[in-house]
DNA sequence: CCTCAACTGGACTAACTCGTCCAGTGTAGC
DNA sequence: GCTACACTGGACGAGTTAGTCCAGTTGAGG
């Protein structure tokens, strides 16, 4: 009783040490799972096999499979922020958006356009289905847009773009077009409906260069 | 023996009467059910009950639940196909595609934002679940893109767009600001996101138009 | 080395969902 | 009006899935 942890709401039993790495390698299997057969299609034993672990585990980490989803949308948004993060932080010019455009493009025709994103899919799946999972997704794709937006706006205060530029605006449309792209790419099996997406997404924001012909497109 | 149907492949039995009413039945409410809910979340006892029928009613109509989806896929294209043809086969003007924007827009905010695309949806969900659905959705997609296509075609002929204005693309990447902004919308409870997507995609349009004052933006 | 609690593994139950089956009904053709 | 068959409705069974429970194991602190 005298030296418990004070600071945590002593929700439940105490921490853990492997007990952290089996709730990680459930979260990483649900993750790989889920994200090519959906998670309606999923099912925890599925999920059991693939992190190699029992029932009791799943359930000593998370109450039901509602909160295990839930959990899951944070764990990939956080993956998909930090991927984000590293391409976008010093975005400062328009070629440094084609370089992001190009990751993102190679990524997918890997799968030749399979899977789509992984938020984007889980967007579809639970918005009318789990309001939580709904609004901790809405925001995330915010802070994804924020992340666009920054650079954009770093690019207009050092005047390569024009000051009559909308950031947040064109960083929505591109968002737009990255999740049209890759919901297309999914249907077709082929890379190109997103190349053509994010083109034109980007062709939007180079009309508002100050020097258009300066950036090249590739 | 004698009189049986020769023409047909004599695959089950007789056609119907009310029984084509009720098939017509079964798939309107499998087409209410599975936009709001996932198609892998509703069951048939849902479709059952909505419809007014009975499990013996729709295993005679469908061979199984897939055979379910098939049919909504085919279903779904025809809406939307036919929704679109009306609102696309005499596109001619830049103000058209305004229109053509507007009204999807304007359906859209009635549910604010809400249930994203019929056909989107599906293939977010069934992609990487049924080939042949997948490829069917595949296939309406590319339909859909021909009717703004076409219309495009005919505003380069006629003169409104420049020549070096590229139809096909242009269709595409309109399809994927659709669709990207059908899935924010939805994951944000808001419209807002498709109108943005959807305006950059016609700004990307309109500065391929011969005289881009000349027409308005709403 | 001992103890206790966190952790493990899998057997078990209840509920659900797909799909089958069959007895009864309405209707089209004769 | 009679007969045969498409159609109806719901009871039923098999298989799957979410979630529970408990007996055994591991490992850290004393």
């Amino acid at each position: 009783m005298g030296d418990e942890q004070l600071a945590a709401p002593a929700k439940q039993q105490r921490i853990s040490q492997r007990g952290v790495a089996t709730r990680e390698r459930i979260l990483e299997a649900a993750n790989r799972l889920m994200l090519v057969r959906g998670v309606n299609a999923t099912t925890l034993d599925d999920v059991r096999a693939a992190s190699q672990t029992s029932k009791s585990q799943l359930y000593r980490h998370f109450a039901d499979k509602q909160e295990l989803v839930r959990a899951l949308v944070k764990y990939r948004g956080a993956l998909v922020l930090a991927r984000e993060r590293g391409g976008l932080e010093r975005l400062r010019s328009f070629s440094g958006l084609v370089r992001w455009r190009n990751a993102l493009v190679q990524a997918n025709s890997l799968n030749n356009g399979r899977y789509g994103c992984g938020l984007g899919s889980m967007a579809v799946e639970l918005s009318d289905q789990d309001e939580q999972s709904r609004s901790m997704l809405s925001e995330t794709f915010a802070e994804w847009e924020k992340l666009i937006s920054d650079g954009l706006h770093r690019m207009r205060d050092s005047g390569a773009l024009r000051q009559d530029a909308d950031p947040e605006k064109l960083a929505t449309g591109l968002m737009a077009a990255l999740q049209g792209g890759y919901l297309l790419a999914n249907a077709a099996h082929d890379v190109a409906p997103m190349e053509v997406a994010l083109d034109m997404a980007l062709d939007h924001i180079r009309s508002f260069l100050v020097e258009p012909s300066a950036e090249s497109t590739r």
